[in-house]
DNA sequence: ACCATATTTCAGTAATTACTGAAATATCAA
DNA sequence: TTGATATTTCAGTAATTACTGAAATATGGT
């Protein structure tokens, strides 16, 4: 198994961008790998490409396992383990978002309601617990919105997102209408 | 300059999270410590409460700054060096995320681009230009969708949030509105 | 059950990144 | 300009994280 220059340079940058989300290079070099092959591939393969140990694909792997980004499928008469990224572009960025929301916003969120409980005994306390919970209102609410938005079918999404700040157009006219019908959203 | 056990937590958290994100620990204390404090902080005060190096804190500190994520700012009648973080939770993420495109996707994007415009020589290059193409445009869609959303008054945008999913509605009386004016928006 | 081969684990080592203390530099006030 | 104090730099070291090769384990076909 080889790799062409222009998937190299692919792969390369991934490697670095990587590093710099907290993710160990090798990982993203392998799914930026597993992102440009036009079919699975074995951690074999994905080893030499990469000229990694055998045993370090082993563990990006199952890495990107945990992660969920990566399909894991067989070849008929073959009973090595092949693997791929899926084909949608937004659902590998939603699972990510999924999964980093699990590991680092859900506990994040879960530390601030426990700060949040507690009585402020000393002085400095109660304005931070003004802070902690400025930030957890701002996270409760950008998740749930996210939640929301991850349920959309991709096309609506699309619409949404080429509609930009033009958005705020459409939230007058809503409320305008809403006024009219008597309603009582705001 | 001391620390209460509530604040240690916090910042105990965002250290441990800032390393999951590629930030150094000490970075994510240091912020941390900014955010919940009620008054600006001298390095001098943030060593002694975080327990670090002078030296370390002000690696940290010029960080932080070049992030553009603290505000630097003199106490009258004293030249030591006071930082605070912002009041605002959204400014905080919005500069976080304009850095963060700054730094890593707007590279990504040029390098995406390069490679795009190549001759796809080698044979599997044709299929990994047509996946570097996917993500090209998912990431500029999603990037411009994202600066149009940071020039929107967080009031337009918390309205934006609170609906959610429910904009789907929005959008669908938005294209009969269209068709009834017989408008070529689509 | 056995063998061939695929995969995982893990201890040791390499590489990277973080941190410190000391020295150098900068800044302000007298 | 000098001195007191604040800040930065940086070489050395510590701590952490990544990687490898060898051994252990798992798997599927005969």
């Amino acid at each position: 198994m080889t790799i062409t220059p222009l998937a190299s340079r692919f792969v390369a940058h991934f490697g670095e961008m990587g590093s710099r989300w907290g993710i160990n290079r090798t990982v993203g070099q392998i799914y930026a790998l597993l992102f440009v092959s036009n079919k699975p591939l074995n951690a074999e393969e994905i080893a030499e490409a990469l000229s990694i140990s055998r045993s370090n694909v082993s563990m990006g792997l199952k890495e990107l396992q945990a992660w969920r980004l990566v399909k894991l499928q067989h070849q008929p008469g073959d009973r090595r383990e092949y693997f791929s990224a899926p084909d949608d572009v937004w659902t590998i960025f939603s699972t990510l978002a999924e999964e980093r929301r699990k590991r680092e916003v859900d506990p994040t969120l879960t530390m601030l309601r426990d700060a949040l409980m507690e009585r402020p005994s000393e002085p400095g306390d109660k304005f931070a617990q003004q802070r902690m919970k400025e930030m957890y209102e701002f996270i409760e609410l950008f998740t749930s919105w996210f939640s929301d938005v991850q349920k959309m079918e991709p096309k609506t999404l699309m619409q949404l997102m080429k509609l930009g700040s033009r958005v705020k157009k459409l939230l007058e006219v809503k409320d305008k209408i809403a006024v009219i019908a008597g309603s009582k959203s705001k």
